[in-house]
RNA sequence: GCCGUUGUAGCUCAGUGGUAGAGCACUUCCUUGGUAAGGAAGGGGUCACGAGUUCAACUCUCGUCAAUGGCUCCA
């Protein structure tokens, strides 16, 4: 007999060399239904594996990140096999499943493949599926290996055997298909009932510009049909909120060709909505402690060489700008942390001046690979909500948790629900090649860890994700449609404050090195104001959006009354305009509800008598009619709630 | 940067080896209308740019630029 371990801590007995099948027939039905894999003693297996000592198992099913990616992996397997039968000679490199769905590298030879392809392989996948064909491991020698993908003459996969040890490698064979994984896989197909190829893209055999390109088909797959139906509204939601498409629509932003590109020219309105969201975190900051500084856009060459910046990345940044008389080299700003460094030192510290944290809307340049810019997420000029802490070692924790208050008030006030954190730690196996002294790295990633806990903050923990001068913490948001986006990071710097001799007197009279902390809340202003633009499809909280509302005379008569209102909500710090054409009202009110306008405010016969105004909500219809007063109060205590909870 | 795709009016797009079209937007006029499109007329394009082929190129070929899907990269 051997005890299985459940989960819940309960444990179970079974017969010597049970399947976590049967575990899971044994538990429940439903859950042997619905069961991919399996994790036995932290390892996930196929659920036909027998379990020969006592063990925890934990059942794999689709709703576990683990159970998700032996069911993608097992469909990349499908989709090659059905790639294999229409298209004899083929031949495969890789296919891992992915964040969402999977790929499979193929090299077609001769055979080219389309997306009119598309439904051709979708059919016979199905007709795969249907066949409930078996995936069965079979362990193999290197020799016998190299010999099956010899005769079969995939050169990819005799090159992943050659740098395999013997012994350790594994066949996954479904009907025709023979593959070389190391698995796990599903017992079947059949499990696969909805499969989706989403795209094509040429991808380099080991991501290696100078090796073959192959072909790479991107799908995804799911248990229930009406999970990828929901799946494919999704990318069509995606799609609708696309910020580059909404930026032009909003007119927010726009890119000229003459000024260059990947550089973003911020329209009025996304000024308008830009600035808020500056004034915003200044004002918070200032609450926190922050001083605000200027530094230049162009900075002396030597200081990206002492901080090391200009060896790191001076072969791949913009040029360096010369002066004609004098032949200086100025770099445009690719940082703005030497710039800071240099307002530190601009006297002797004390530590009893410590932390100081000096923030600034830095805008840096940065070359960024033509083939990488796009829209506002990737561009060659953006302006950081920088700011630079510097404080001593024990201070790291608190400093940490102040930033962490300010990001969750900002997260909060634009309604990303959802967030978490991810820690990044040195690699433990590879110490060396961090700065900064053992005892140091040690209290600071202690420091981190310890900061989300107090915070109640759920991190991440990745080792080996550390940058080379300090541990990090970054902030991913999810957005209103499930995607996931980097924003905030704080990180630790160890470097800097080395290279820039950077000291303050301690109590006890003697000089001590200063730790220095980025962070950015925001992260970038062009990429948060991206991800705010997918977030909320162009409909922006209401302390933010442009224009709060538009007045809408009835006809030219009230023109004067809608002036006049507009006159009073102006003295009341709200925002709107007039719509003065000569249109009918169900057309002004057509044009206001695309243009997003979180109200409309009509003005006519009723209002002029009455002294109110008749109120509509985007996207809820109409509300009645209310004093202006009241009006003005359902604004204002909206922005309220949302930024004062 | 590399590979693929795309580039026609402000926007979304149709179109042809014989020098261009729709809808929306814009302008003017008519209409003064009560909760998602009132009517009419009009203006607007070197068909991304540059070469080549051709009697003739917006259309075919090549190059450049830009956008876009990937790959690589991201202080």
């Amino acid at each position: 007999m051997v005890n299985i371990t459940l989960p819940d801590g309960s444990v179970r007995q079974y017969e010597q060399g049970i399947t976590p099948l049967d575990v899971a027939k044994s538990i429940s039905e439903g859950l042997a239904r619905n069961v991919l894999a399996a994790k036995v003693n932290g390892k996930v297996v196929e659920l036909y594996r027998p379990i020969e000592q006592d063990a925890a198992v934990q059942l794999l099913t689709w709703n576990d990140e683990e159970g998700k990616e032996v069911f993608w992996h097992t469909s990349a397997h499908l989709l090659a096999s059905a790639i294999e039968e229409l298209y004899p000679g083929a031949k495969f490199g890789i296919g891992p499943a992915i964040e969402t769905g999977f790929y499979y590298d193929i090299d077609f030879g001769e055979q080219t493949v389309s997306s009119d392809d598309f439904p051709k392989i979708e059919k016979k996948i199905a007709e795969l599926v249907s066949a409930k064909i078996p995936v069965v491991r079979r362990e193999v020698t290197k020799a016998e290996a190299l010999d099956f993908f010899g005769k079969k003459g995939d050169e990819y996969k005799l090159e992943l055997i050659s740098e395999l040890e013997d012994g350790t490698i594994s066949f996954y064979e479904s009907g025709k298909f023979t593959d070389l994984c190391r698995g796990p896989h599903l017992v079947d197909f059949s499990p696969i009932k909805a499969l989706k190829i989403i795209n094509l893209a040429g991808a380099y055999w080991r991501g290696d510009e100078k090796r073959k390109q192959l072909t790479r088909i991107y799908a995804v797959s799911f248990p229930k049909k009406k999970e990828l139906d929901e799946y494919l509204v999704m990318l069509e939601e995606a799609k609708k909120r696309d910020h580059r498409k909404l930026g032009k629509e909003l007119e927010l932003f726009m890119f000229s060709e003459m000024v260059g590109k990947g550089l973003p020219i911020w329209l009025p309105k996304g000024t308008e909505l830009r600035l808020r969201l500056q004034n915003f975190l200044t004002k918070i900051q200032k609450q926190y402690g922050y001083q605000q500084v200027i530094t230049p856009h162009i900075g002396g060459k030597q200081l990206y060489v002492t901080s090391g910046h200009w060896d790191h990345y001076g072969a791949d940044s913009f040029r360096p700008i010369t002066t004609p008389e004098e032949g200086e080299e100025y770099l445009l700003k690719p940082m703005n942390c030497p710039h800071h460094c240099m307002v530190y030192k601009d006297s002797p510290r004390s530590y009893k001046e410590l932390p100081l944290r000096f923030a600034e809307f830095g805008t840096v340049y940065r070359y960024e690979q033509s083939g990488e810019l796009h829209g506002l997420t990737r561009v060659r000029s953006f302006t950081q909500d920088d700011a630079h802490i510097f404080c001593r070692p024990d201070q790291v924790k608190q400093e940490f948790i102040r930033v962490m208050e300010i990001i969750e008030i900002i997260f909060k006030a634009l309604s990303f629900e959802n967030f978490e954190a991810q820690i990044s730690l040195r690699d433990p196996n590879n110490r060396e090649k961090y700065v900064g002294s053992d005892e140091n790295w040690e209290k600071a990633e202690q420091a981190i860890i310890e900061a989300c806990k107090e915070k109640n903050l759920p991190a991440k923990v990745e080792y080996g994700e550390a940058a080379f001068y300090g541990p990090k913490l970054d902030f991913m948001v999810k957005d209103a449609i499930g995607r996931r986006w980097q924003l905030g990071t704080i990180q630790v710097d160890y470097n800097l404050p080395e290279r820039f001799d950077l000291e303050y007197i301690g109590s006890d009279n003697q000089k001590h090195r200063p730790v220095m902390i980025h962070r950015a809340p925001f992260g970038s202003m062009e990429r948060f104001v991206a991800v705010l633009i997918e977030h909320t499809g162009g409909k922006f909280p209401l302390w933010l959006t442009p224009e709060q509302f538009v007045i809408l005379p009835v006809s030219e008569k009230f023109e004067d009354k809608a002036k006049e209102l507009l006159n009073t909500l102006d003295n009341m710090e709200l925002r709107g305009s007039i719509d003065l054409r000569s249109e009918k009202i169900g057309r002004k009110i057509r044009d206001a509800e695309l243009k997003k306008t979180p109200f409309m405010l009509i003005v006519g016969e009723k209002e002029v008598n009455e002294g109110t105004v008749s109120v509509r909500r985007h996207g809820v219809g109409d509300l009645g009619s209310m004093s202006v007063e009241q009006f003005a109060k359902t604004i204002n205590d909206e922005i309220k709630n949302l930024l004062e909870r």
